[in-house]
DNA sequence: TCTTTTCGATAGTAAAACTATCATATTAGA
DNA sequence: TCTAATATGATAGTTTTACTATCGAAAAGA
């Protein structure tokens, strides 16, 4: 075996069926991150999608109750896998300064499709998630759909990270503030870079995300050491 | 006389037909602005609106393509609203520091009603705006309605409080980052105090708009002032 | 007064967002 | 291996949304 296969577990159940668990499960995800990425969530249908994977959308409806709930399963794997990853690259790393500054480069970076997780291209759900991300949240819904748990996985990444604030300076009165302020601009920033210039220095090339970490690191360091 | 009547004026042409010029304009913006607030955009329809201006669909059409086109009006008709009262609120303040604190006070500062603009409820525009205003621009036809100008409003007010920071520290490199990052932060931590608590340390009350400016000026002056 | 504009009323279409039913293929358990 | 449960496909149908078209009456402007 020359692949490690890796399983996020999701803390909820946006799924009617879990995905991973079955070959149609995986064309749906698959299939889904691809065409939201094409078309926009707006004009993402279950009709297209279940054109595209050669099945109908009663079978799609078999495994999402619609279409938003698969877009809170699409984002939640996201930031679960980003957890993981930011572990990952801050494990063993002594300085507390140093582990918030690689988290910073790992929540900016692109992603990089991984062998271990085939059906799921983590550049384009990376994509999506810069342009779609804030819509799973942005609704009357968001008190029941945060009571389902539904964004258990973002606010964990947000905690992680707020504790590698703390460690570097225990009496920053805003660490979580700080950290969902980031986030958010890590995703903007790239997208204002690519999509309205004016609003940012940051240049919209292939580098976006670098740029976007050094600005943010800028930023969160001065908040950190700043003097009261 | 005693009101004195204030015409916002955009720089674009969300509408098909001036809303302002006529009574039922008027009301399809007056009670647009409360059927958005009260059902969120998504649920919000053109016949819901039709329904409670005693109107038809038909007639709510002649002054809106549709309902996205719709938002883009009212939230310009905001960050215009919002560019005049930093205007208002700076001028003859001779510290530059002191300019860019009462401008961020504005920007979070929870609307407040005026009796110049009968017709808007800045208040609850207010907060359409912290749940739906990025909807405008996170969509696949960003760059066609850049070119049409529907950002102009927006842009202007963050290059206004770039200019503040510059004035501040004429070398700081990401000013209009900075200002796009601090904007959006102030919509997102007053909602995420409300219905997302663990995201910050704000707290979800009626004075968290006030919370939010404290830290933002804390996360602002840090970042100008920081020593490199 | 004449004419243009505005609005309401009505009707209709296409697509989206589902729900229901049934037959068949596959799989799992006994 | 037989049987029963499950998964999928095929088909069809409903309701709502998002529009478009047409017409006539009223109102406003010249």
């Amino acid at each position: 075996m020359n692949t490690t296969s890796i399983k996020i577990n999701l803390n909820h159940k946006a799924y009617l069926r879990d995905p991973e668990l079955t070959e149609l499960g995986q064309r749906i995800i698959r299939e889904s991150i691809r065409l939201i990425d094409e078309l926009g969530f707006e004009q993402f249908t279950f009709r297209k999608l279940a054109t595209e994977i050669n099945s109908t959308e009663a079978s799609v409806y078999r495994y999402f109750e619609n279409k938003h709930k698969l877009l809170v399963y699409l984002v939640s794997w996201h930031w679960a896998w980003l957890d993981h990853f930011v572990l990952f690259h801050t494990n063993n790393v002594a300085d507390a300064r140093e582990r918030l500054s690689r988290a910073i480069d790992v929540i900016t970076a692109s992603g990089t499709d991984n062998p271990a997780t085939l059906h799921i291209s983590e550049s384009a759900l990376h994509r999506i998630v810069i342009s779609e991300a804030s819509k799973v949240y942005l609704t009357k819904e968001v008190d029941d759909d945060n009571k389902d748990g539904y964004f258990l996985e973002y606010k964990r990444l947000c905690h992680h990270l707020a504790e590698m604030v703390l460690r570097i300076n225990p009496d920053y009165p805003y660490p979580h503030a700080l950290i969902s302020t980031i986030m958010e601009a890590a995703h903007q920033q790239v997208f204002f870079a690519e999509h309205l210039p004016s609003l940012t220095e940051i240049k919209g090339t292939q580098r976006s995300p670098e740029e976007t970490a050094i600005f943010l690191k800028h930023l969160v360091f001065a908040a950190v050491d700043q003097k009261r």
